[in-house]
RNA sequence: GGCGCAUUGGUGCAGCGGUCAGCACGCAGCCCUCUCAAGGCUGAGACACGAGUUCGAUUCUCGUAUGCGCUACCA
């Protein structure tokens, strides 16, 4: 049976490329009938919050993908990587290195990993030239025993290749001369993250590792240390990188709340739509569609369409309106316009609730009318917290006049003083109070006194909703009803 | 520095030896129209470069360039 994991290490927010990963996870699990195993990897005690663990748990919740079995700590399994290390030693396969620990500066690493990979290179060092690599067993039982501490180091071979077949990459293939003995256990006794990460898969029987492709080259490590174990290889699967515009990595330092999912959930994004955005970036079905369901990305998913090149978020700092991907917000909006209303409701009443906008009533008495009035203005919105800001005129009085559309519709008209409330008495009395009535009575009125109707509409409109823009005008009076209408329209005169 | 991976319009993806190089987002224009969207139509815009292989390369091979990743007693 097929068992995969998503392992997160529980740093801060939960990333867009994490939940990705997360995603494609799950789309293979599902797909086989498989499990989805959630392995929190809390072994950096400096970073690891419970606070993390939380948002990454809400962030799974969110999306919609639900975890098999009980959630395993990896702090809790040190003992195990420990036990394992050691074991190793005792077979041959690992030796203890009593050299002292080297101290680097966090800042500097990856300037210290160039500078002594030239030195080696240019004083012909191999990378297995360490002393104690073959301190008899005895000798090295002895001076551990005796306190002296010890990291304990893989003993790589001298001589060969290792290879292993990746689902998206193909056959990958390193000479063992380009890998170190690497340290498996820390001289504070503390387990390193490629031996952790092992011997969890092994214990959680995982089959497929699918994971970023920033673990790509460090999988042959870990191959190694299959070997060591005697333990099966699973089958591995490697993701390309999202990146951001100027194809660097995608940093919360660098690039703010855009990478972190809960501001999608927070900015008003359905689920469904960011899950789907989140499926096409480095994965597509090969054909046209790209609107799908859970259901059917579980369906349509396969790690052989998974595409091999990064790809780039696309999103502007300097633009508003480009906060994140374009390609997102469209989708977004497109789930807002055509999902169910059913499906569609619970979001737009949290969004309400949350702004103190809901009334009960929407759920019983006003039912049909809240209904026809969300799919009347969800046509042109982008995100769920339209309903209560571009939405807000709708729902209650209070909402602000847009000054733009204040100077465009109402201002620029002297005449519309007279011609508002007029209009507004005309309506009082039609009967019913509908779309088609509220259109016939301006047409009339437009016959009776001349003027453009489109001046009569536009001034209408942003007397009803203080905006320029919205949908069709009688529809609007519809949904505003006619003691509301009335009514703002004799209130707009005072800003004329 | 070494090793690895990648390279189709601005972005996300199709293409898997012969295509007018396709779709989506975005952009521009037109239609529709009471505004803005939506929708419809149209348009601008790409095979990184150089060698090979081949009758023929976007597609296969090699090299170059560029980008990214890894390289640690970080994860």
């Amino acid at each position: 049976m097929v068992r995969v994991r998503f392992a997160p290490s529980p740093t801060g927010y939960l990333h867009i490329g994490s939940a990705r990963t997360a995603l494609f996870n799950w789309l293979y699990a599902r797909k086989l009938g498989g499990r989805f195993l959630l392995r929190i990897e809390d072994t950096d005690q400096q970073r690891s919050t419970e606070a993390s663990t939380r948002s990454i748990l809400e962030g799974l919740e969110w999306l919609g993908l639900d975890y098999d079995g009980e959630i395993v700590f990896q702090s809790a399994n040190s003992p195990d990587h420990r036990a394992a290390a050691l074991r190793l030693v005792e077979e041959g396969k690992a030796y203890r290195d009593f050299t002292p620990k080297e101290e680097r500066s966090d800042a500097n690493v990856k300037r210290e990993i160039v500078e002594r990979a030239r030195r080696d290179a240019s004083e012909g060092q191999d990378h297995r030239s360490n002393p104690y690599r073959d301190l008899p067993l005895e000798e090295s039982n002895n001076r551990a025993a005796a306190g002296e501490p010890f990291a304990v180091r893989l003993k790589v071979a001298h001589e060969g290749r290792s290879h292993f077949e990746d689902a998206v990459y193909g056959a990958q293939e390193r000479s063992y001369a380009e890998i170190e003995d690497l340290v498996l256990l820390r001289s504070d006794g503390h387990p390193l993250y490629n031996l952790s990460v092992v011997v969890d898969d092994v214990n959680m029987q995982i089959t497929h590792v699918i994971r970023g492709q920033d673990h790509l080259t460090n999988t042959h490590k870990q191959a190694l240390i299959y070997a060591a174990l005697g333990a099966r290889l699973p089958q591995f699967a490697h993701l390309p990188l999202i990146l951001a515009p100027n194809k660097a990595k995608l940093s919360k330092r660098k690039h703010g709340e855009v990478v972190s999912l809960t501001t999608y959930r927070d900015r008003g994004f359905v689920p469904a739509a960011f899950r789907n955005f989140l499926a096409l970036l480095g994965w597509s079905t090969g054909d046209e569609q790209e609107i799908m369901s859970l259901e059917e990305l579980t369906r349509r998913f396969s790690l052989e369409a998974i595409v091999r090149a990064n790809a780039v978020f696309n999103f502007s700092e300097s633009d508003p309106r480009q906060w994140t991907d374009p390609k997102a917000l469209w989708m977004n909006a497109e789930y807002i316009r055509t999902l169910p209303f059913a499906e569609l409701l619970p979001m737009v009443r949290s969004e309400l609730v949350a702004q103190r906008l809901w009334k009960q009533e929407y759920e019983t008495t006003e039912r049909e009318w809240f209904e026809r009035t969300i799919n009347l203005v969800r046509q042109r919105f982008h995100t769920l917290r339209d309903f209560s800001q571009q939405g807000r005129a709708y729902f209650a009085d209070d909402f602000s006049m847009d000054e733009a559309a204040v100077q465009k519709n109402l201002r620029r008209e002297p005449r519309l003083k007279e011609l508002l409330p007029a209009l507004a008495t005309k309506l009082e009395t039609v009967e019913p109070f509908t779309a088609e009535t509220s259109e016939a009575t301006l047409r009339a009125f437009v016959e009776e006194t001349g003027v453009k109707s489109g001046l009569l509409i536009n001034a209408s409109r942003t007397a009803l909703t203080g905006q320029a823009v919205g949908p069709s005008m009688f529809e609007v009076f519809e949904a505003v009803g006619r003691e509301r209408s009335v009514k703002r329209l004799r209130d707009a005169v005072a800003l004329i």
